[in-house]
DNA sequence: ATTTTAAGTATAGAGTCGATACATTCCGGT
DNA sequence: ACCGGAATGTATCGACTCTATACTTAAAAT
């Protein structure tokens, strides 16, 4: 029995209640913030409905009614995607990122500068605890680019192995869906 | 900026949407579960309405609506305080208490045991997250007696400072919400 | 060309959650 | 003993989540 498991969960129960707090003060739910923030984070091939359900576990149905109200609310743009006839994009309106500007993360940055744990060191642990968790749900790991086993590094730029398309560099510092773990660091 | 801190957001997703999976397994929502698990771990002071709105951060009508379902499902009964009359006390039946058998944390504990981290030294850092947070917050510590400013060892047992009470050794390892950080450690 | 899969939507039902109003009990001071 | 406020719990309304189910449409596989 490990003494840090109770601690987490009540870890986790606190960053829900900040997280409604912060949407509260917007009126929203704290799944609306999340999708938010997860579209700031999304690169072109996540931004799509399908995508954020598989981020937070829920339902397509669910997903799609949530984005409904958001776009409602004018947080978010709904574009369809000539390529893929049935894909929706979802872009971020300045007013959706607006609703990220002040959020409990910054409480949690600043208890953090102060934690007396190599900073290193505690990311270390808790990516390997993320990594684990996600891989008994059954989930997608949803990393970035640079650390994809997809990633093709070319001479003027760089490229996706899947898609055979190239990446804008800004792209591959965001979450992908298609993220695969290099085999390199497969542990 | 701290890298830990997108880690520790999506690590409260993945928290929140594993004790949607466990809830979902007894066709229950997260909420409920984590009534429950609380009320498993609080002493008598705490195992009421009031105190499960100040732990998770909900007003006293959405907790009473909670209670209910719980209630009608047979989950926790709710037993009328003589001494004070308008409280109630909450408790857990045996099938209450086989909702917490299969839990999520047990995933996360089998994870903690591989992390590459001293134990102790993830312990702190996450009870100084905790503590901070909640400060922040303005809401109550919840923490056990035997760590309690109110705490008094006497000759037959022990005894809470605040309410004159003497306290059964069992109540004493339960989640307190009268409970107030001890004047020698309030770093 | 036909089937299967993927992606999104529509709808109904149970329940959360906040807001508001209300009832009861306790506790303070006078 | 009385009054007023604070604490605790409940009732009700409305917006919304979330699942389940059924339904579309487009792409992929055979």
């Amino acid at each position: 029995m490990n003494g840090s498991l109770l601690l987490l969960e009540r870890l986790g129960a606190l960053i829900h209640q900040s997280t409604r707090d912060d949407a509260a003060r917007h009126g929203l739910l704290p799944i609306h913030v999340q999708v938010l923030s997860y579209l700031a984070r999304a690169n072109r091939y996540s931004d799509i409905p399908i995508a954020i359900a598989e981020y937070f576990g829920l339902t397509r149905g669910t997903v799609s009614q949530s984005l409904a109200v958001l776009e409602r609310k004018g947080l978010i743009e709904k574009k369809p995607d000539e390529r893929h006839g049935r894909r929706v994009q979802l872009l971020l309106t300045p007013a959706g990122r607006a609703v990220l500007e002040d959020s409990w993360t910054k409480d949690l940055d600043a208890e953090l500068a102060a934690a007396p744990m190599l900073a290193g060191q505690l990311e270390d642990t808790l990516r390997g605890l993320l990594t684990g968790l996600q891989r008994r749900n059954g989930q997608r790991p949803f990393g970035i680019c640079h650390h994809c086993a997809h990633y093709l590094r070319e001479a003027d730029g760089s490229r996706c192995g899947l898609t055979r398309e190239p990446l804008a560099e800004e792209q591959t510092v965001r979450l992908c869906r298609e993220w695969t773990m290099p085999a390199a660091q497969s542990a």
